[in-house]
DNA sequence: CGAGACTTTGAGATCACTCAAGTCGAGTGG
DNA sequence: CCACTCGACTTGAGTGATCTCAAAGTCTCG
């Protein structure tokens, strides 16, 4: 239930302050690397504050800009990208709920790429200052934040192997696999299913294929009776088979572990 | 002349004792990034104490296996790589003369994937406490490794789209002008070219094509004027159209500048 | 109900792959 | 010094995966 469908469903949206359940993501994806005290998640859930609503493919830091604040991503799908000049683009990652990105920003100067939402997202920007307080003062929380940084260190690797070895079914099978793994982690998935709020052209340019033959995969995942995607949610009908389709193994999504 | 050819000529390099040119590689590229006191150099020139040769094709670190020190590349070229149950192989990212490779292994648990020598190499391996100590006494040089890492990280991306969106002459020329401007960086690049200690494979599994058609895209390159590869040794006979071909921008390789 | 975005389908073209054979070159042993 | 071996490179021919182009179908939202 938690994916943002549209703006007014959204705009109820409230985290962590009443209920014990509705932990911000951010929250509930560090406590998966390190226990966090009562501080530490009190910290975190003012990361929260002064979160807005943005649209489906709006840029949050623009290609070539020098990289201000980070992002924090608490509902919707966001993705780092980058554009060739042929018009081409190639998604390089994507920001689920719960997903803190380019931490060390200041460090960089200019961003090499792009990071934009794909859905309608709930996203909070965190300053420089607020970051650089948060990990001199909860160093717990910085080292759930290293971690997560390894996490999606390993993810790019994976997903490199994925372009450079495998099949079209096989690399959408790992790709969910992925998602489904990294939704699970937040409370956002059941039963094997999650939200997937994109595009097959999103899709397309995650898994270097044309969109013409990412519909074509979906069908043929779909008549194996292995993955159902209709509306803007998605099922994993036969786990087993798809993971082993993907030579998918959750490690590298839990450093240190 | 620097890459190792064989055992007897590599036993004679020596670095950084006596001669102000033949600095260490890893001092040449942290002084693209940063200005190094001599103490930061003196303490940068004890990691290679204890260098060893390394035959082509030896791991280094292994898949799956605890992470233990760091490994700094002297001579020669190394990959991150990563098997698939397939037999498949992908590389996922080349460590040249001057790399540091694995800085923070020690908060990874095991290794995602493997570490290992291509061609000969002179290697020397870091200590996790002769890390720290460095880092903590060379704050200048801290910087630096921090700011190497983010280039690595950039590279990682320029490959996700390599290998996502470009043909195989694209590829491979991108991957050609990296190569030479990194190599350029510690000074093992003259006249647009370089040594190129590896085979047509080790191209094909860092590309994710067949070795047959790294041949031919090969033999393409050459008769369009751009690029010859003979020997172990490449040469970019067209610069301007190799970087126009592969939209090949350096920037990504000099984070902050 | 209409517009625009997304998805689906068909058909032909192309890029890259596989398999298999043959060549080349460096190193080895007789 | 030659013959042999082994790994790397090259070549040809056929195959298969994926792409492009173009059109039609569907859904959603105003």
């Amino acid at each position: 239930m938690s994916h943002v469908q549209n703006i007014k469903a959204a705009s109820a949206v409230c985290y962590g302050r009443h209920e014990p359940d509705t932990r911000s993501p951010l929250i509930r994806k560090l406590e998966a690397f390190v226990f966090l005290s009562r501080q530490d998640r009190t910290a975190l859930e003012q990361l929260s504050a002064g979160a807005r609503l943005v649209e489906p493919r709006t840029d949050l830091q623009r290609d070539g800009e020098m990289a201000t604040d980070a992002v924090l991503v608490l509902d919707g799908f966001a993705c780092r990208y980058k554009h060739r000049v042929t018009g081409d683009r190639q998604i390089l990652a994507y920001l689920l709920p719960g997903d803190l990105c380019d931490v060390d920003a200041p460090h960089l100067g200019r961003m090499d790429h792009a990071v934009g939402t794909l859905s309608t997202c709930l996203v909070a920007r965190i300053s420089r200052e607020t970051l650089a307080t948060l990990m001199a003062q909860q160093p717990t929380v910085a080292r759930a934040l290293r971690l997560a940084k390894l996490a999606e260190e390993a993810t790019a690797r994976e997903w490199l192997v994925n372009l450079g070895t495998r099949s079209a079914a096989e690399r959408m099978s790992h790709l969910f696999c992925e998602l489904l793994t990294r939704l699970e982690a937040v409370g956002l998935a059941e039963d094997d299913g999650c939200k997937l709020p994109i595009t097959q052209l999103d899709l397309a340019d995650t898994l270097g294929l044309s969109s013409v033959h990412v519909n074509r995969t979906l069908q043929e995942l779909r008549s194996r009776g292995l993955v159902e995607l209709r509306g803007r949610s998605l099922k994993l009908r036969d786990l087993p088979s798809v993971r082993a389709l993907a030579e998918f193994s959750p490690a590298y999504l839990r450093p240190a572990h």
